[in-house]
DNA sequence: TTGCAACAGTTTCAAACGAAACTAAAATGG
DNA sequence: CCATTTTAGTTTCGTTTGAAACTGTTGCAA
């Protein structure tokens, strides 16, 4: 710890007693706490699929799920595919804009509505898309293959309904009895 | 679409036909896709919740990590902090040195082992524990409500599982091959 | 001892992010 | 029609991030 700002007390001698917690605060785990399962879990997994195919392909993760979503050969507005993959309108633009310096989408002002502009995979993303599915779906398997059949078809459901609550909560306005106040002290 | 930098074709008239996928490529669907799932899941649950703690204690989520695992009045090193709260140790000094700045943690350079500076919250970050903690633990509930008894088991097993199964596969060395083999077995 | 590798944390730097402001093009409507 | 609002997408700005480099400290070994 080399330049550690002197605060307060810089001793030593700590006592090994917890010095505060009333008893009567319900402990958190945060190894048992489900926000922090999910989020580390998430993590793990979209990080491991990201190297593979940032090493493999050099395209990042919002890249890939652009080219997921027009990996069938179809056109949309960006406004589309931010629907589709989750991620908001700056993240689409954005990652559309690196695609089009490296040629992996092309994109056509439309006719009838000229703010909308039709986007499309290049031959290129293409070949991409078709490498790198099979990479994904193994890795998929791969993570799946620790759990049973019947696991499986539980963990569709329980991500389902979770996402469903989950996205209910969000939608919610404000926590009823919040307060807009900084923390009392 | 205002400053669309022309790129070759852009006029309209696009063939609603889809010009490439060759059948044999399987299909992705993101929203069937795992990793996807879990990455949405997890940011909408982790969003939600931390606009709550960020509003009510102008606290970050990793600044909520520490309190949570120092919330039992602990004393503890920013390494030991960094493995329990799965984030690494950058992310974990910049959160102490803001827990510093405001006053909610408290460093003391050890006897021992200079290097480590053993960290404690103050009655100040003890307070927010003690106020975060149930409004964690209904937004937990608020979430798992969407769920059977039954259930909660059930993605208890298998957020472990999975986890376990993901950890592995990350600490797996790299894919040395361009190819995606299942490998060693 | 000193000499060097390993460790604990911090800092730096460039990329990535989110919110909000902005621009252009459509839709609305008086 | 022209003015206003809405929609689509981009840009800007300040913050956050992650990797790698760095600093001080300790442990180990010759």
């Amino acid at each position: 710890m080399p330049p550690a700002r002197r605060s307060s007390t810089a001793s030593s001698k700590i006592s090994a007693k917890p010095a505060a917690a009333p008893a009567d605060i319900p402990a958190l785990h945060l190894t048992r706490f489900l926000p922090y399962r999910l989020s580390v879990l998430a993590n793990t997994v979209s990080h491991t699929l990201a190297k593979l195919y940032e090493k493999r392909f050099g395209i990042t993760i919002p890249e890939w799920r652009i080219i997921a979503v027009l990996g069938g050969g179809e056109t949309m507005s960006a406004g589309e595919i931010a629907q589709r993959t989750a991620m908001d309108k700056v993240q689409v633009s954005r990652a559309i804009s690196r695609m089009l310096d490296s040629s992996l989408i092309l994109r056509e002002s439309g006719d009838t509505d000229r703010r909308k502009a039709l986007l499309t995979l290049t031959p290129k993303a293409l070949a991409i898309y078709a490498e790198i599915v099979p990479m994904a779906l193994t890795y998929e398997e791969e993570v799946t293959d620790a759990l049973s059949i019947d696991e499986r078809a539980q963990l569709d459901t329980l991500l389902s309904k979770l996402q469903a609550r989950a996205d209910q909560l969000a939608a919610r306005p404000a926590p009823v009895g919040a307060q807009t106040e900084p923390v009392e002290e």
